[in-house]
RNA sequence: CGGGGUGUGGCGCAGUCCGGUUAGCGCACCUGCUUUGGGAGCAGGGGGUCGGGAGUUCGAAUCUCUUCACCCCGACCA
């Protein structure tokens, strides 16, 4: 096969936009920033909104939406919140065109807004002017609300799925009567992210908490899931905000208790996004392309008749036709590839670089033996199969790859986390082959901000379970109760 | 906003230093024939205001000025 595209040992962040183009999921548009999201990359989206959609309704959830646009005011009603997107946001400041004497059209400078919008760079604010409307009472507690949307983050520097200037996400924002309630909900939905991310990505994360320095602007504990990405860099997969009374109180909103008390509610917010697509790549694909789990793919078998005269493509679409019912039947979706401009060979390479898990190929030589070749994109192995109750060990195999990626992560995960007790080592390894680091730290953010200005890397998070016991801080030697995980990120 | 780079058929590039027939190459595209179990071969064909503007010159993709756009590296980030 000729090769051209990058391998991930030659340039890592190539390989990983070789992909993204090759595999035909997304491109740059004529937006700077802005990408625009292919079919095929879009495909990958609607399956992970699915899997999530219903794991929010499972969990009590119901979904809204809120404008786009943010009066300017609302944003600067928590301070912490401002302070943390202020820099990043797109303003909308007329609301007429006029056509220039030059050509073309431009800004019409008497229909100026009175009060500037802002495109949202998270919904908190505009959710929680309705909130005041919507809740008076206990009665009206838990308010469990997600929304599908669009936001725009002004980033200086973009990466396909990773940082684009507009991205789509959910955004998950509850309402409670107490905190022990909302820190309850926070929890709950870090798992159901951790939980798709393993079950449906086949994504390996560990479950923490923020450091301050990194916490989300107006929460009061940001909760996360880490992925290792095969370069050795870790990923925020995705976010879950206790935000304590902050916008209950910078929004006003009260209820009143079973006792007549009036108090402030407790508040959380989550949200994963387009960048999960990012994180499905980088962490199972290989030099051959792109790697789906069964789970996620648009197509998880295609079928490609290999022939020579229209007879013989005949006989052999009987035969498929029959296998995409079947494997149908058992949920499994199918492509029977059966274009004439294509030769197999370029079907083949197609397919693999698109990551489908399984092909299966049908020739003359099967249709006379019974039989039909079957490929497994994970481990590219071939294997002929008897045609007879082939749906059933298709689908069997859709499993296997499914577990066998995530064990392959996992293991890569394991093989790339070490324990270190000095500032040596940590810098030996964090600049070497990078990975998750465990390392005593003193809990001061200046001491995280001086290890990442030494070194880039940064505490991904700290557990919430299994910690070590306590030690002394590999940087200032001070005492620390147990070890964080320390990375460099995306 | 600093530093670097690139703009030439749909995509990727050469040509630019040192101006000179009709601006070339690969891929893609179209037609025909042969092919089809890992990106087919041969033959023929179509497609370009050389990013825009101004200038120098007998003559500009090439030199000068100007302008626009995009990319990469840094500060910020899901």
């Amino acid at each position: 096969m000729a090769r051209d595209f990058t391998t991930r040992k030659d340039d890592f962040p190539q390989w990983y936009n070789d992909i993204v183009i090759k595999a035909d999921l997304a491109e740059n548009s004529a937006v700077r920033g802005c990408m625009v999201i292919k079919p095929y990359g879009y495909a990958i989206w609607e399956k992970m909104q699915g899997a999530l959609d219903k794991m929010f309704k499972d969990t009590g959830h119901q979904n809204a939406y809120f404008p786009l646009l943010i009066p300017k005011s609302f944003l600067s009603k928590e301070a912490d919140h401002v302070e943390g997107f202020a820099k990043e946001c797109a303003v909308v400041t007329h609301y007429r065109l006029k056509s220039d004497p030059k050509g073309g059209v431009m800004v019409d400078e008497t229909a100026k807004l009175e009060e500037e919008l802002i495109i949202r760079p998270t919904s908190e604010t505009i959710i929680w002017n309705s909130y005041k409307k919507w809740i008076n009472s206990y009665r009206d507690l838990p308010l469990l609300i997600n929304q599908w949307a669009n936001v725009v983050r002004w980033e200086m520097r973009t990466r396909l799925f990773l940082r684009t200037t507009e991205f789509l996400w959910q955004e998950g924002h509850t309402a409670h009567a107490t905190r022990e309630e909302a820190e309850e909900e926070t929890e709950r939905m870090l798992s159901v992210y951790a939980d798709f991310a393993e079950n449906f990505m086949a994504v390996p994360v560990l479950k923490g908490i923020k450091t301050a320095n990194e916490r989300f602007a107006g929460a009061e504990e940001t909760y996360c899931i880490e992925a290792l990405m095969q370069d050795g860099k870790s990923l925020q997969a995705g976010t879950s905000h206790f935000l304590g009374q902050n916008f209950a109180k910078a929004f006003d909103v009260k209820f009143t208790d079973k006792d007549g008390s009036l108090s402030h509610v407790w508040a959380t917010s989550w949200g994963v996004s387009t960048r999960l697509i990012g994180a499905l790549i980088m962490a199972h694909s290989d030099d051959d392309g792109l790697v789906l789990p069964p789970k996620l793919a648009p197509i998880q078998v295609v079928i490609i008749p290999i022939y020579k005269s229209d007879e013989e493509l005949d006989a052999i679409t009987i035969e498929a036709e029959k296998l995409k019912k079947d494997l149908e039947d058992r949920g499994v979706s199918v492509k029977y590839d059966n274009r004439d401009t294509q030769k197999p060979g370029w079907k083949f390479a197609e397919y693999e670089f698109k990551g489908v898990p399984v092909r299966v190929a049908i020739g003359p030589r099967d249709l006379e033996n019974g039989t039909v070749e079957i490929a497994r994109r994970d481990t590219k192995e071939k294997s002929t199969q008897q045609m007879e109750g082939v749906g059933a060990v298709i689908a069997n195999l859709l499993d296997e790859i499914q577990k066998n990626l995530y064990d392959r992560a996992l293991k890569f995960r394991d093989d790339n986390t070490v324990e270190v007790d000095t500032y040596d080592e940590f810098k030996e390894v964090i600049s070497g082959k990078g990975g998750f680091v465990l390392a005593h730290w003193d809990g001061e953010a200046e001491t995280e901000l001086k290890i990442k200005t030494e070194t880039k890397a940064t505490i991904r998070l700290i557990p919430m379970t299994d910690r070590s016991g306590p030690g002394k801080c590999i940087y200032t030697g001070n005492p620390s109760e147990f070890k964080v995980v320390f990375a460099k990120s995306y």
